[in-house]
RNA sequence: GCGGCUAUGGUGAAGUGGUUAACACGGUAGAUUGUGGUUCUAUUAUGCGUGGGUUCGAUUCCCACUAGUCGCC
């Protein structure tokens, strides 16, 4: 089980300062989850992520399910050890591939009909099995069952669906059964302000160990994702932790703490880095354009990371990347991991400091 | 030396006597937010070996030259 504690409330902003320990490890908030889907964080091992200063990372319901399936990581002993990594996790429910892999008119009271992606066969994806399955998987924390649906959908869909996220984290609180797990709950509603309060207070009442905020970067506006977490937090417990689904761009995190968020997942730093993007202070650089041919100086003078404090220059990883070699992934996963975390400890050191507002304006300043 | 064939962008190549020369790769740039790792989008030849000729008009037809290639001596 999980314990948060509540260490200060910035008095500049909602920004908070906590602690979240679990069987696993104890870490301080606001962090940042790297997203490991199938039991990995693309191209990087246990012993990286920790050098990195990862405190807990993600994996997924959903595609551990399908492979390599949920009785295989139950034999190994669990997601832990069958990963071989010792630091907490959390799981997603599944719910995000509604999102992306399921039809509207597939989602009923029951539960989701999918088309797997690997082989096309139909599956069936109920609250009661993604929580069954995220038992057996055996992660830190485990996710409520919920729709997230895209952006924009008719007040009246998101009415109803709301409603339906509702009643099937009641039906996932009511099976869940191993009491080694923390269990949260995940606030939708979209852009409608009425609907995120209310989604909010009711899945409160319900009571999980975490609430989650759901149903962001789906395609809105960033205005209008602010808006929804604006709609919803004050009604979410200041002793109980915040997770602010899907969010991984530098300047959202920020504007997400200042609102009060604790933690946050995202697979933007790890795909951009397989895309040759890195993270600067002055923002998002391209490693494949060709300014960087002859280019030796390391992505961002100053950074802790391994890349950069070992020499590579943006020239070679550049080259890597023309040659697709996998090398350069590698070096930029964990510049853009690093970046993202040491944000956080530089977030946490702010707010402790009673600086986050100008840290905030600091930053922002610098970043395009 | 003689004879045949071929000459289209960075590359492999389609194609036509008449507005914007197909397609693919490569190049250039952009996208990517609870990950379907090798994706998507845009853009990229003011020119069809060189010089003449025929024609209202030639990358397309004709001639010469040049280069490559195959065969023969």
């Amino acid at each position: 089980m999980i314990d948060f504690t509540l260490k200060k409330q910035a008095a500049d902003s909602n920004a908070r300062l906590g602690t979240l320990k679990t069987e696993y490890g104890t870490f301080a908030t606001p962090m940042f989850m790297p997203v490991g889907t199938l039991a990995n964080v693309k191209t990087l091992t246990s012993l990286e992520l920790k050098e990195l200063g990862s405190a807990i990372i993600l994996a997924n319901t959903y595609h551990l399910w399908l492979r390599p399936g949920v009785d295989v990581i139950f034999a190994a002993g669990g997601l832990h050890k069958f990963m071989n990594y010792q630091g907490p996790i959390l799981t997603d429910s599944g719910g995000y591939q509604v999102f992306s892999l399921a039809k509207p008119k597939d989602i009923t009271e029951e539960g989701v009909k999918f088309k797997s992606h690997i082989d096309g066969q139909q599956l069936f994806l109920t609250p009661e099995k993604a929580i069954a399955i995220q038992n057996k998987l055996g992660a830190d924390i485990i996710m409520s069952f919920d729709e997230c649906p895209p952006f924009p959908v008719s007040y009246d869909y998101m009415n109803d669906s709301v409603a339906r996220t509702l009643r099937w984290a009641q039906r996932g609180k009511k099976v869940h059964k191993n009491e080694k797990q923390a269990l949260f709950g995940i606030v939708q509603g979209g852009e409608f302000g009425k609907l995120r309060k209310y989604s909010a207070i009711e899945t409160v009442k319900i009571g999980f160990d975490g609430y989650a905020i759901g149903g962001v970067s789906v395609g809105e506006d960033k205005k209008i994702m602010y808006q929804m977490i604006d709609d919803c937090i004050d009604y979410l417990p200041k002793e109980k932790i915040r997770y602010l689904m899907g969010v991984g761009e530098p300047i959202d995190i920020l504007e997400a703490v200042k609102r009060g968020v604790d933690i946050f997942d995202c697979v933007l730093p790890t795909r951009l880095a397989r895309h040759a993007n890195a993270f600067t202070l002055k923002g998002r650089i391209n490693l494949k354009n060709a300014q960087y041919q002859n280019d030796f100086n390391v992505l961002e003078t100053g950074c802790d990371c391994y890349t950069c404090q070992s020499g590579y220059s943006k020239a070679y990883i550049r080259h890597l990347f023309v040659c697709n070699e996998t090398l350069g992934g590698r070096l930029l996963t964990i510049h853009n991991l690093r970046f993202l975390l040491r944000l956080m400890t530089d977030i946490q050191k702010a707010i402790a400091e009673d600086k986050f507002l100008t840290f905030y304006n600091n930053f922002i300043k610098n970043y395009n």
